[in-house]
DNA sequence: TTCGAAAGATAGGACTCCTAAGTATTAGGT
DNA sequence: ACCTAATACTTAGGAGTCCTATCTTTCGAA
């Protein structure tokens, strides 16, 4: 040994620091595709994005849920609704009973282009079959609890996930490791994996059970 | 159960699908939190990751190496720099030997601008805290491994990252688990908790030597 | 009815981001 | 030595992002 000793624990960065900056790097991955996926089809990434979320809700977005979704202020979702307006992707309806109120959804070559657009995070996907499932799995419970901890600070907004749904029971089934939560809106089992992200039937539970909810699904392994 | 049993495996998404949308939705709160730090110091979200790139290089940085590190095009890159230069915040010197050439390097006004702009992923890193040891090792590993694939698929630019260094040999302590791997260059022991993704001191191997490096690294759980 | 709040749209300005064309300058071949 | 190609950036031009501040219009409540 030519060098004198080091020590890793004592001159790294904290891994939680190391792995914010692996979450920024793909992020920045995530950017640089989006201008590479949407560019084909004359959008940018905003754009795809607004197709991506309008695709998700059947009836009509008004701006500002499509605003928060987006992360942008009000303006800016307006913009790009316009761009989008003035490509035929998308139409404004006034919403009935409120005429101040907008309604905007695809068109039908909006839907199109959203299902081109709701497809670039796909080299993500593929990139994740490097992992065993084992790995997945503990990516994915990974991340589901930092987005909680974000949306929970504020630094995000607020998200359908199971872990925040009054319908969801968190480890009710010991003898089932492998799936181990019920849904009770729809009455059945699931596991860690299954958990959703953004459910279109989730409702939103008090706070006081939210925080309940949470101890007991994060308590277990 | 008045509702009909429910298979949650065979509706559900694959978990690759959701792991990607997980990270874009981080990917989003980093877009719009790096807007709000930024904002505080009137710079946009790419200048302040332009400034903390160019804190991380002792000497002067090319355009080219820029623009690659952000993952924009040279005159994106260009225009940024513009934007810092007028700011005062970095200069432009004409590197010695090439008179096309230009490095680029902070201002002592950067360094401090640089310092705060370095900092605003640490909103991530404190929502990290909500895992536990095992979980943010696990995910820091599972992320490793991601942008690994990535940048083999040349969806990111090549990163100066232990796992595809000549100087990484993987798993050669097999009676030391928390610390299996050595750093040839400093001759020291470490553990995955304590790989980096961007080393300065990091020389790409030989590709073929990369492919055996990867199966050392990642065949062991 | 009248005032304030709410939903969006507009205005203005800095910047991002691209592709396509420059402008030097260097390196290679003859 | 000289011409050509490649390299390293810059400029130009155009669509779009994103902000704050400032309207309209409409709704709801006093």
């Amino acid at each position: 040994m030519e060098h004198p000793p080091v020590d890793f624990e004592a001159i790294s960065e904290p891994i939680e620091s190391r792995i914010a900056t692996g979450l920024a790097k793909i992020a920045l991955a995530l950017r640089s595709q989006a201008w590479k996926g949407a560019g084909a089809d004359g959008l940018t990434p905003t754009q795809g994005q607004a197709l991506a979320i309008l695709r998700d809700e059947t009836g009509g977005v008004r701006l500002a849920t499509l605003a928060q979704a987006l992360a942008v202020s009000g303006p800016t979702a307006s913009d790009a609704l316009g761009s989008l307006i003035a490509k035929g992707l998308v139409e404004r309806r006034s919403e009935i009973g409120d005429r101040r109120a907008a309604a905007f959804r695809l068109t039908v070559a909006g839907q199109d282009a959203a299902a081109r657009a709701s497809s670039w995070p796909n080299f993500l996907a593929v990139a994740v079959h490097s992992l065993d499932f084992a790995e997945r799995r503990a990516l994915f419970r990974a991340l589901i609890k930092v987005i909680r901890t974000l949306q929970e600070a504020g630094a995000i907004s607020v998200q359908r996930m199971c872990v925040s749904c009054r319908f969801f029971q968190p480890n009710v089934r010991p003898d089932d490791p492998d799936r181990p939560h019920v849904c009770a809106l729809v009455g059945a089992p699931f596991g860690d994996h299954h958990l959703r992200l953004d459910c279109r039937e989730q409702e939103l539970a008090p706070v006081k059970d939210r925080e309940t909810l949470w101890r007991r699904f994060a308590g277990h392994a």
